[in-house]
DNA sequence: CGTGGTTTTGATAATAGTCAACACGAGTGG
DNA sequence: CCACTCGTGTTGACTATTATCAAAACCACG
């Protein structure tokens, strides 16, 4: 998941109903806790999510992460490139994957609807990750942490409305490297959202959306 | 309203001429200070850059911009994500580009042997991005900017050498939104590597490297 | 040569980071 | 059932990095 505006997700459109499909193996279940691949493996299958959270990150040589995305249901991950993973994968909630065998990518592939799906998919990566590398560079942390809140409203059902619970899977580190910042600026950040009554929270990985109109609004300056 | 894209018209109409079976015209000539196209345009063409520098970049609606990319010969620009274009892209130095037609990405195209190098352009991107948001993310200013002379030294040659003359054609508030910085702290950033002689300057827009070790070493922390 | 835009430099401010202490909660064992 | 512990999250005090605002220097171009 990155921050990006939701549209239509045309990948999912596609892919529904292609499991019954020769090449392609049944569903997968992975555990909290557990890696998918690591940065350098070679790539033989992508994932489609079904259910359950990924988190998709990179290391510098001195240890410094930068968390690439968070992957929700409807996601697709395991882009290779020169045959290798180039990110870490892990999951964070338990998942059911539908696995694509990497094949599926070339051209002359034995399935090209599928084939046609994961290239939607790929382009679909390429827009919603330049969303992410807009927030990243440009706003500011207060911006950062208002449009995470937004984005996982967002994917996880309507977006933001009065009363909506969304749960944070992730750790306040995972918050903080996804948004390039430090665990104690997400946390300041989240407590100065309460004390303005923008959210309240129930332990701290659940956020309640108290005043969606002006949590929005925090996403963007108003000048 | 957009300002008015001065194609080479020969090249423009011959184009316009073309069957559909035909997905590669000849090259299109395009002059800096020229856009190809703006974000939201429908996308029916991509381009192989064979000379020449692009600047891909997008708007916040506050009139903030994240500069996503510079692009160089060899780099293929104008992936769609539902039929559009998601970045402005404009010339910083003329350029000679190699349309190939939007209709090349499905599957079903008549040319797969390019329809193969395009996904493969489009996985490459993804991984390239990836990096660029691990720079966003993690990296101090002395970071961004090493990295970025290193990678501009690499795209334009052999990496950083002794003497290696790199151009920079883009503005320091180009350079600027790259790297998620102000123009200010690029200027001070350069002129601290200059007093430091890890490079000099032959005017604004370009970097001698003086001391390509020291400055690749910049490029990450050492602890 | 001017002139206007870009780059550099300087002084100051603000945002976010660092370091340290404390709070909270889940899981464990007495 | 409670106290202990460990990992995670929050808060506070202070610092550092980078942004902002302003002015000077530099260049490209007429």
């Amino acid at each position: 998941m990155y921050i990006t505006i939701p549209f239509d997700r045309k990948s999912d459109t596609y892919l529904d109903g292609l499991e019954a499909s020769q090449n392609i193996p049944g569903k997968t279940r992975v555990q909290d806790g557990t890696s998918l691949y690591f940065e350098g493996d070679p790539v033989e299958w992508l994932y489609r999510i079904e259910t359950g959270v990924l988190r998709l990150s990179r290391l510098l040589p001195d240890g410094r992460r930068q968390v690439i995305s968070f992957g929700y249901p409807g996601d697709i991950v395991g882009f290779p490139w020169l045959g290798q993973h180039h990110t870490d994968c892990d999951v964070l909630v338990k998942s059911t994957l539908q696995p694509y065998r990497a094949s599926a990518l070339m051209a002359n592939s034995s399935d090209p609807q599928l084939h046609q799906a994961l290239m939607d998919a790929a382009l679909q990566e390429i827009s919603e990750i330049q969303d992410h590398v807009m927030i990243l560079g440009q706003k500011s942390a207060i911006e950062k942490v208002a449009c995470f809140v937004c984005s996982l409203a967002m994917r996880t059902g309507t977006g933001p409305c009065k009363g909506r619970q969304v749960p944070l899977p992730m750790s306040r580190v995972d918050i903080a490297d996804f948004l390039g910042l430090t665990t104690e600026t997400v946390s300041r950040t989240l407590t100065q959202f309460r004390k303005s009554g923008y959210i309240s929270m129930l332990g701290a990985h659940t956020v309640v959306i108290e005043n969606p109109e002006q949590l929005k609004s925090l996403c963007q300056r108003n000048d």
